[in-house]
DNA sequence: TTACTATACTTGTATATACGGGTATGGTAC
DNA sequence: GTACCATACCCGTATATACAAGTATAGTAA
């Protein structure tokens, strides 16, 4: 698809060249109001059409990166502090930074092909082999999160011999499988009776739900991440950094 | 700058079709799944370069409107509203990028001391002068949230004197302080009745809060962002059904 | 000095063209 | 019927080119 000469082109060359400025600003190399290059400095000094290049500008421009003025140029915007909105982060990495134990509760593990809503979900055909567990992570012996994944069996054939109480699903996957995207669907429900059960929490109190598709190239795994009680926090001044290694 | 020959342009050529498209999709006339005309069918009907109808599909694909499969064609995607959840610059701009008509309503706007609970969140004394705006934003004349803010007064004494229908709280604090830090909370709550009366919205049914808090080194402002409906989606991507193979 | 103008940039938009690769379909050979 | 393949689409990317319009600056004329 990408037709660049000699050696092959992972990504096209408007990415690169998104890549090269995101870099340097990052870097703090380019700091709020930096010039940088014109469309066509940037297309000289990759060796691409001034088109090229204004699509790179016009998408970091469009995603508040960059700033352009016609007639004056091209400026890195103000620098807006936004928490990585929801890092494919562990639970139990994140319990234990809390200082607090995990453990987690396998429920159920099988392979089954896939429902009809689920092969939609998973975007397979339906009836395709498919993994599906549901457990339950516990923060100090508290359940605190129910988690109901289904995995695409061909992409991850050993999933199912794994002991989720030792490793999380997610951390499995992540370390199996490079992720290239995330879905986040926040939704607010009421809980069913399994889920309060399983959760020991009451009726009539709404939940959160987070339902996280995971891709790869195709989609990997679809997980209903269902939280006891209402919030969930993201950044904010009591939140520790964290920011290690895929442990657990 | 646009050189459209005959009658003045008033907007760019994508910039109609990319309406030409939002419209239809608003009125219903193309629901969820259909499948719009092509690029070149769309070229051949406004007399623009496959370039230009490409580059309209392609804004409204990343915007979330049409999803595109190469080698298939473009539908309609899934509607899930995807914006206010973090607004990272305006909810104006983000409605308008969308095709659509923003607008407010203030419903109050008032300087008192700040209650207690209040002043615990901005982290102020009981009783510090604090601001307190409620707005509801409309997308196309439809309540797309209610916003519930207060503001440090001593950090941005003209908070009060802003005409709120015509910049968002948000936009205004963004230009006048550096940010430092965000924290959001997203939250299922039952809507109480003041809420559901702004909204217009039924009652029984869980609601997304989203509570932010803004740093500027002091704590800025406290605002709660309640959005009717209850799903709202970060990243990922609307997948059209295909056609399975001929296997039944 | 002041005012104007030519010039050399910048970004914004639009076009015609090209090729790569994915997908569905219809036809053909088995 | 089944398996295969040619074909005609689709989208994704990249290029060279062109003109419109905004802006800054150097140079010139008043």
């Amino acid at each position: 698809m990408v037709q660049r000469n000699g050696e092959i082109a992972l990504q096209p060359q408007y990415q690169k060249i998104k890549q090269y400025i995101v870099d340097h600003v990052d870097r703090g190399e380019w700091e709020t109001g930096y010039r940088v290059p014109s469309d066509n400095e940037l297309a000289a000094q990759f060796s691409v059409s001034r088109m090229t290049a204004n699509r790179a500008m016009r998408e970091l421009t469009d995603a508040g990166v960059l700033a352009r003025i016609a007639g004056v140029g091209t400026f890195v915007a103000e620098h807006i502090p936004q928490t990585p909105l929801f890092e494919i982060q562990n639970i139990a990495v994140e319990i234990e930074n809390r200082g607090h134990q995990y453990s987690a509760v396998v429920h159920s593990l099988d392979q089954l092909p896939a429902p009809r809503d689920i092969a939609l979900e998973l975007e397979v055909p339906p009836q395709t082999p498919v993994f599906h567990s549901v457990l339950v992570h516990l923060e100090n012996g508290v359940q605190v999160q129910l988690e109901d994944r289904w995995v695409n069996a061909a992409l991850v054939p050993d999933y199912i011999k794994q002991d989720f109480s030792r490793i999380t699903p997610n951390a499995y996957l992540m370390e199996l499988v490079p992720l290239t995207e995330v879905e986040h669907v926040i939704e607010a429900v009421m809980p069913d009776a399994r889920t309060r059960k399983l959760l020991k929490i009451d009726a009539g109190q709404p939940c959160l739900l987070v339902h996280r598709r995971t891709w790869s190239g195709p989609i990997v795994s679809s997980a209903r991440l269902i939280h006891p009680g209402n919030r969930y926090r993201m950044g904010g001044r009591f939140v520790p950094e964290r920011r290690q290694s895929s442990k657990v």
